[in-house]
DNA sequence: AATCTTTTATAAAGCGCTTACATAAATTTC
DNA sequence: GAAATTTATGTAAGCGCTTTATAAAAGATT
């Protein structure tokens, strides 16, 4: 394979006008320019990356970690981070979780470690005290999405908010009787940023008064056949069961509605159902949810990453705390309606 | 940060045996181990992968390179390759080609020549001549899997055969009047390796002397919604439906049964509904499908690449038309019976 | 024509590791 | 106990680029 010296000796210059001819730099004549794309061509020339990021300290590649990738919310975040780096010059290099205790702990001390992404950006991950020491020894900027990293700059919508916006609309449509799917609550690895929403669900309820019925705050999986059972079991009594039911994500939300219309009951009719994020097939389902444009999220989150990364102040590339709130919107369709015991 | 030098000094010790002793080699007394080991953890020491490469020439990093990543099929095969490199102590540096033709002309062009992965897995992408020159150029392992690479190795179901089992299937259970949802036959680029499936149902009817109605081969986005409402089209005139649909993938099933059900009618009492993929869901909607295994097949895909990577024997190492299929096999749920009107 | 600027090109010094080769220490053999 | 062998350690030469300091060429100024 063809390398600078290759190239320097075709052209008929040094290797150091090679260099700089191919990196667009300053102090080279058109003329010599020319040789050298030229020269590069004809051979095939394309820098050896690892001598130069040795060289430069730069790697023009960018970890990304995530708990998951075979679900939506992180493989449609992964696919545009992807699309925005590549536009960018940069290499993408993936940290998935979900392999387990082992390999998470595999990630966070040889991989990370090998200074061979310029920034990471973490997608929803709960790092441990040492984990979270880990990436501060790395002294490269972190960005948090999809939750907030503690010591790091982040990205993220306020999961309270969201939750108490999609049971706000709920409750001003007239419904008092409103069931929730949450998450988990189970150790601080495991612990689902998303179950934030709950909270905010609970919140909006208390200020409008409204008593939950225990058993209408369930644990969910966040998939759609955990969902649906989940749904059956809560609808199974009809003098017990709720007109409404909030969904921490969408995909809960489209169990939930699939386990309605089994039932033989309708959706908004009998119950009204929403969600949180938008999800791709929300539009399908009809489903009213709290959009979080996942994918403007995503290049949002990567080009600051990015910007960060070319400041030329070095301050400003130390990791600072510094959390920016991503804004969401209702976005009423027509999963959810007044209730039918009101009209 | 610090380097080999600090660690030596440390442990009073050569840079050669700080080296040594950290890779796990040979001729490094006990003693001396222990002492670098001790330094190594007490300054945070990890080599520097640059570095490395550079006087290796070896990355520990694979390429993977998929047309798209927010779907099921490849998120998931994504996943497993991630998880199966990141145990092996390799990285994977993610190229995803659905941002459009430039971006793919970039990737070719720009990243692939870096030399910065040892190997590349294409998963379901049809090379054109030109990429396929590039990938040739690079010296590099290169495995198809979801599909044949010219020129290269790989690891693939028979789409033809799985399309064929299925339709046979559905034949055998007495089914005359089959459609198949299968997909767009756009640009080559555009082409989809699951469109063979296709193929082998017509070769499954030609067999069995069946004459298929033009209208119930149609063209599909493998997508939910866009299965749905093809089915909608399909089922809308009675008089003229099919008894059965095979859908090229389980996705367009599942939108199928959810059709079928919106229309008031039953699976499999009144259509029968056989995907291929065996996807997360499919069992919750209890579809037959063809099982293509997909963690297995990614997980051997990869190992499998590991191994050509770690023969000693370059011979090997060059790339060879080395085609290996992918068994699969019907799994049958509750999607498919006899049709009622043979009862 | 001689001097001073400015522009362009080069030589050479790293970047931080690995490893072949050289040397020293420990072990075995006669 | 000396020679031969094995094992451990160190020295230094790369790996393939970028970039700083330096020199050469070209232009501008007296």
């Amino acid at each position: 394979m063809a390398g600078i010296e290759d190239v320097a000796k075709l052209a008929g210059v040094s290797t150091a006008t090679v260099s700089r001819a191919l990196a667009g730099k300053d102090h080279v004549s058109e003329r010599a320019r020319q040789k050298v794309e030229a020269a590069a061509a004809e051979l095939g020339y394309v820098a050896s990356h690892s001598a130069y990021t040795l060289a430069t300290g730069r790697n023009r590649n960018i970890g990304v970690i995530m708990p998951y990738v075979d679900r939506w919310f992180f493989a449609t975040m992964l696919e545009t981070m992807e699309s925005t780096l590549i536009e960018h010059g940069y290499d993408l290099t993936l940290y998935n979780l979900s392999g387990g205790k082992m390999q998470r702990d595999k990630i966070f001390k040889d991989f990370l470690g090998r200074k061979r992404v310029d920034a990471l950006l973490s997608v929803a991950v709960n790092p441990s005290a040492d984990e979270l020491d880990t990436l501060n020894r790395l002294q490269r900027p972190v960005l948090g999405i999809g939750g907030p990293i503690q010591g790091a700059r982040s990205l993220a919508m306020n999961d309270f908010s969201a939750g108490k916006l999609a049971t706000e609309h709920l409750i001003s449509l007239g419904h008092r009787k409103i069931a929730n799917l949450g998450g988990y609550t189970g150790s601080d690895l495991e612990f689902n940023q998303a179950n934030f929403r709950t909270l905010g669900h609970l919140d909006a309820l208390k200020e409008a008064g409204i008593t939950q019925n225990p058993a209408w705050k369930m644990e969910c999986d966040y998939t759609i056949p955990g969902a649906f059972f989940r749904t059956k079991q809560l609808l199974g009594d009809p003098r017990n069961a709720p007109t409404a039911v909030f969904c921490n994500s969408d995909e809960m939300a489209i169990g939930v509605i699939m386990a309605v219309k089994d039932l033989g009951l309708q959706v908004p009719q009998d119950v009204s159902v929403i969600g949180i994020d938008n999800h791709d097939l929300s539009e399908f389902f009809g489903l009213s949810t709290v959009n979080q444009r996942v994918r403007e999220q995503a290049k949002t989150a990567t080009m600051w990453l990015l910007e960060i990364l070319d400041d030329a102040d070095p301050d400003v590339r130390v990791n600072r705390h510094e959390s920016v709130e991503w804004p969401v919107s209702l976005l009423v369709r027509s999963s959810t309606a007044r209730p039918a015991t009101e009209a």
